[in-house]
Order: C-alpha cells, then sequence, then structure tokens
DNA sequence: TATGATT
C-alpha cells in the first residue's frame, strides 16, 4: 500500500479500505501489527505519539527507523477519517516499554525527517494521560492497611510507579490512597478487576477503585463545597408549605401523643388542635420535650391553653418557619393542596399512629407524587440536600431503625418540623442499593436538634422505634 | 442491621 513518496499523488488518498476507520483500535487494517506472531505486549507499555512524519510516508516507510529501537507490537499513521488524508503523525507501540523509552530519548525532536521544517516529535500519546490517567484513587480500604498491603493488592495489574496511603497528621490511616501505574491500560485493568471487587476489613463498603481527579475535577469539587458552605450559613426560610403532607402525619401523631398523656379528658382538644392553626400544631410537636412537666403540671391550665412549652423554645426551635406560620391563615393549605396522603380526621379511624405510619408509608412508597416541596420551591431542597454532610457539634443527629422504604427526601420531611435540616442523608448499600436504615440529620443549630431528639427517639414506625441521638463526634476518646 | 460517601 505504499503510497509513491514524493511525486505526484493523486488528491484522494489512499483507498478508503485503508484509510481510517480503525486509526486508533489495536489492529487496524492500514497499521502495521506483528499478528499472532507477536502477540504480547509489556502490561506497561507506553503509546507513543510520533509527530512532523512527511505525509508521504506510510507505515511500511515509517518501520525500520523505530525498529531500530525495539520490536514494534504497532505502528498505525493516522488519517483523516473522512478523506483518508494522511495526518503527518502516528502512533507507535513497542513491545517493551523500554523501547519507548529509547525511541523518544533518541528522536524526539533530535532529526528532522525529509521535507519537514520541524523536528520528528515522538512522545506518549495524549491519550495515555499525562499522569491522571494512570493514577488511581483507591477508597474503602481497611484504616490498618498500609502501602505493602495496596501494592501487594494492585501488584498483579502492572507496574506500579507510585502508591500512597492517605494519612491523617496522627498518622492513621483514612482509609484511602493513590496508586500510580506505569501505563493507562494498567489502571483501567485494575480498575475493571477491583472496583467492587471486595470488602477489606473495617470497611464500611466495597472497595473503590477509580481513576483520580484531575486538577479542574479537584478545583471544581472545591467550588461545590464553598458553594455548599454558602447555603448552609445563609438557609432559605422554610414555606410552611413546604413541610408537606409527611409532617402532618407526624403532627397528628405527636397530638395523639399528647392526648394520651394527658388522659382522656383532653383527648378532643389535642386532635383538634392538630388540625387548627399550624403554630398550635407545631407547639404540639415540641410538647414531648418536656413529658414530666406536661404529665404533671397541674391541670390549671384551661382546654384551650398548650401546656408545657417555654417561648423560647418554640422561637428557638422553630424560628425559620414563624414568619410564614403567622402569615398563614391556617392548616388549609396542607390539606386542600391534594398532597395529604390521607384526609383530616376521620371520626371512623381508630388509631391515630397507625394512621400516621399509613401515611408516612404512603408518601415513602411515592416521594415524587407529593413533592410539595420540590415543586413549589424548586430551590429549596437542593440548598439543603447537596452539599454539606456536618453542621456544627451537637447538631447533628445519628437515627437508627428507618423503615427500610426511607430515603434522603423522607428523612428530610420527617425532621424538618424541628428546624433548619442542613442535611439529611440515609445510607445505602453500595451494592444492594437497600438502605441500611440508618442515617444521619444536621441541622443549624444544637437547640432544633435537641428538640428533635426529644420529639423523635422512640417514635413508632411498625414494629420498629426510631432511635434518636447525637452522633458521635469522631474525636471521642482520642488521646491527646 | 450500628455513626457522614474519601482526593
Amino acid at each position: 500500500m505504499a503510497a509513491a513518496p514524493g511525486g505526484s499523488a493523486p488528491p484522494a488518498g489512499p483507498s478508503p479500505r485503508l484509510g481510517f476507520s480503525t486509526a486508533d483500535s489495536g489492529v487496524g487494517m492500514s497499521g502495521l501489527n506483528p499478528g499472532p506472531a507477536v502477540p504480547m505486549k509489556d502490561h506497561d507499555a507506553i503509546k507513543l505519539f510520533v509527530g512532523q512524519i512527511p505525509r508521504g510516508l506510510d507505515e511500511q516507510d515509517l518501520k525500520p527507523l523505530f525498529e531500530e529501537f525495539g520490536r514494534i507490537y504497532e505502528l498505525t499513521v493516522l488519517k483523516d477519517r473522512l478523506t483518508g488524508l494522511h495526518k503527518g503523525c502516528a502512533f507507535l507501540t513497542y513491545c517493551a516499554r523500554d523501547s519507548a523509552l529509547k525511541a523518544q530519548s533518541a528522536l524526539h525532536e533530535q532529526k528532522t525527517l525529509p521535507g519537514m521544517n520541524r523536528p520528528i516529535q515522538v512522545k506518549p500519546a495524549a491519550s495515555e494521560g499525562r499522569g491522571e490517567d494512570r493514577k488511581l484513587f483507591v477508597g474503602m480500604l481497611g484504616k490498618q492497611q498500609g502501602e505493602e498491603d495496596v501494592r501487594r493488592l494492585f501488584q498483579p495489574f502492572g507496574h506500579i510507579e507510585e502508591c500512597t496511603v492517605l494519612r491523617s497528621p496522627d498518622g492513621t490511616s483514612k482509609g484511602c490512597a493513590f496508586v500510580k501505574f506505569g501505563s493507562q491500560g494498567e489502571a483501567q485493568a485494575a480498575i475493571q478487576s477491583l472496583h467492587g471487587s471486595r470488602t477489606m476489613a473495617g470497611a464500611s463498603s466495597s472497595l473503590v477503585v477509580k481513576l483520580a481527579d484531575t486538577d479542574r475535577e479537584r478545583a471544581l469539587r472545591r467550588m461545590q463545597q464553598m458553594a455548599g458552605q454558602l447555603g448552609a450559613f445563609h438557609p432559605a426560610p422554610l414555606p410552611l408549605g413546604a413541610c408537606g403532607a409527611y409532617t402532618t402525619a407526624i403532627l397528628q401523631h405527636q397530638a395523639a401523643l399528647l392526648a394520651a398523656a394527658q388522659g382522656p379528658g383532653l383527648g378532643p382538644v389535642a386532635a383538634v388542635a392538630a388540625q387548627m392553626q399550624h403554630v398550635a400544631a407545631f407547639s404540639l410537636v415540641a410538647a414531648p420535650l418536656l413529658p414530666a412537666a406536661a404529665a404533671s403540671s397541674p391541670p390549671g391550665g384551661g382546654p384551650g391553653t398548650l401546656p408545657g412549652l417555654p417561648a423560647p423554645i418554640g422561637v428557638n426551635g422553630f424560628g425559620p418557619l414563624t414568619p410564614q406560620t403567622n402569615g398563614q391563615p391556617g392548616s388549609d393549605t396542607l390539606y386542600n393542596n391534594g398532597l395529604s396522603p390521607y384526609p383530616a380526621q376521620s371520626p371512623g379511624v381508630a388509631d391515630p399512629l397507625q394512621q400516621a405510619y399509613a401515611g408516612m408509608h404512603h408518601y415513602a412508597a411515592y416521594p415524587s407524587a407529593y413533592a410539595p416541596v420540590s415543586t413549589a420551591f424548586p430551590q429549596q431542597p437542593s440548598a439543603l440536600s447537596q452539599q454539606q454532610r456536618e453542621g456544627p457539634e451537637g447538631c447533628n443527629l445519628f437515627i437508627y431503625h428507618l423503615p427500610q422504604e426511607f430515603g434522603d427526601a423522607e428523612l428530610i420531611q420527617t425532621f424538618l418540623p424541628f428546624g433548619a435540616v442542613v442535611s439529611a442523608k440515609v445510607f445505602v448499600d453500595r451494592a444492594t442499593n437497600q438502605s441500611k436504615c440508618f442515617g444521619f440529620v444536621s441541622f443549624d443549630n444544637p437547640t432544633s436538634a435537641q428538640t428533635a431528639i426529644q420529639a423523635m427517639n422512640g417514635f413508632q414506625i411498625g414494629m420498629k422505634r426510631l432511635k434518636v441521638q447525637l452522633k458521635r463526634p469522631k474525636d471521642a476518646n482520642r488521646p491527646y
């Protein structure tokens, strides 16, 4: 297929068959591939880019020039996809990595081929990635695994140039590492074989093996974190409607609890209260804060008086809600927006608690059908759920015994009544995508967190009771 | 079933 060097070649160049549908694949028709005779290249072989090649030279012409440095695995002249025209450059892979290095140092910018006015280029192809595409981020390692352990794990896939376990200042592993391979291919092979393949001792999820972030991705990540921080410091006020039907179920449940605590005589009061002003409803939520006070308070407060709720708690705990609450004529929005899982209290319904759970279940199963938050206030939930993971000390709750069907959205809905939720995260098994039935909720202030604990710890759902407590600080019993 | 998803 040697196109006559020089000469007046026909403008169309090589025939379509030889021209280039397979420029980049392993065994292109027009490429020079030793084939079965030399099937193997080193696992850490380097693909070279060769530039400043005269248009008249094809693979056969170039071969002798490069064979000098070692056995060639593949040599492919790049041609225009459409016209088939020689692009003046080629990809070259030697069987041995060493050959590539020798060729590069001997040829790169060291000589100029006939007819060219710039020296030949011989360097690792851009696709080899300038380091980034061979560098892996490894996550979910066991804390006790060191560099040697990681090396052992990755060694079968190629030549490891670099291996670093990330550590805290005190030397303990962060459970992740960087591994840099000699080539992109090796790195990819490791990803293929190892990612998700096993769970290391002491890790909470299966092994993560992926390309490390590029500089650009890292910058982007930083930006996002910054944005998240800003959002946390300026939480958008919560429109009351955003609390949604789900909240209603909880309110009614709380009303039922209160009614029970106060004895049969006051039952109807609480039940009615749940359907009255939202101010009253939210007060009822907070009431379990002081169960002792409520239970032992003298029967002095009349039927219209809500027992044992200090004003400061109401203000601090539900601060963001207050303005909207005051502006609302009543609870009509909750019941009339068509989003409530069940209508206002009907006389025949026996157990408000069961009812509450039914409503919850309903909501959890079809979050998008209700989605009052995201529909009415699209900017709101994203600000809450996206980035920032933790609130200040004392603002982060660990919640256990969540219903299996609970997702982040349901978690938010559940804790929204107690304050501004900075983030809510249900833990999900990587492999199955199933909830692990525990999660975290972060508020922007400790009072909300305490209120939520008081109100929701022990909250019964089906056969389970929620366990709601402050998240264990990670430096709990750290020696110093 | 048990404590934030990493660079």
